[in-house]
DNA sequence: AAACAAGTTTACGTTAACGTAAAGGTGCTA
DNA sequence: TAGCACCTTTACGTTAACGTAAACTTGTTT
């Protein structure tokens, strides 16, 4: 027997609400084994719902992510129209994958630009400071 | 006097309806002059525009795009309290950046493994049309 | 002058992704 | 057996980010 779950653990591993868990299963992303009522996850269905919070860390949808694993599991299986299906998907993912790299980038180099100047504006508050102190004797109001 | 644009301009080179553009507008994003009733976006308002679809695009809420052009605004005519803040500010945006670095990365090493065993199914495939026209004379039912 | 394109405000509608009760079962343990 | 802790379903509520429609002004082309 391989390693199981509770909806609790997961929850707390993932730092998410059972809720949540319980709406992907509902929007057809998992589908947890049962015990009675109670849920039961494999380390399969782990794998899934790291797979989906990645994916919604990266912008995607719940109905895309869905599609996704869909596409996946019918290429398994797939004829030649599904696995053509899925190279396309692929290739989407991948165009937009490299357009966020870009938009990432950009933002990085924004926000080091934007850091540089916060730095310097301090300088030159520390450096009114100093200047104030030698004239009159006490700390500049801003301390 | 420098470029301006109408609000049609922006929406057609960005893609976006006129109704969002308002709505940023209303979420106080951009700040168009006007004449008359209608509005006129200069250069500025445009990087504005920009740099929040491009927040977007990473996964920012309008309100924390936002948030993040008040503190920038804030920050020319600064005090040490809001200097510090920002440079907060720029730390977790960093962070948050680095984590999709690396949920990219790991989304392409999927996706060029999900490539790769599609093209070998589709070779198989083609392998198996072949074996079937030499034993039988005929393409396989599949084409 | 009439029509047409492009702009405006106001306001209600919609979708996604949960939050938040309410009401109840199951199994341990003090 | 009473009380927890944890699980369940059902269902209504909420927020963000627009869509969509109505009713109106303004400028310009025929």
């Amino acid at each position: 027997m391989s390693k199981t779950y509770s909806i609790s653990d997961l929850a707390n591993e993932f730092d998410i609400t059972t809720r949540s868990i319980r709406f992907y299963e509902d929007q057809e992303l998992l589908y947890p084994a049962r015990r009675g009522q109670t849920r039961i996850y494999s380390s399969q269905d782990r794998v899934r719902l790291k797979l989906t919070l990645r994916g919604k860390r990266l912008g995607l949808s719940l109905a895309e992510i869905r599609e996704l694993f869909e596409l996946w599991d019918e290429t398994r299986v797939g004829s030649e129209k599904q696995l053509l299906l899925m190279l396309n998907k692929i290739s989407e993912r991948r165009a937009a994958l490299e357009q966020q790299m870009k938009d990432i980038a950009m933002m990085q180099l924004e926000l080091e630009n934007a850091e540089i100047r916060c730095r310097q504006a301090l300088d030159e508050l520390h450096d009114k400071e100093e200047f104030d102190e030698k004239h009159t004797g006490a700390p500049s109001p801003s301390s």
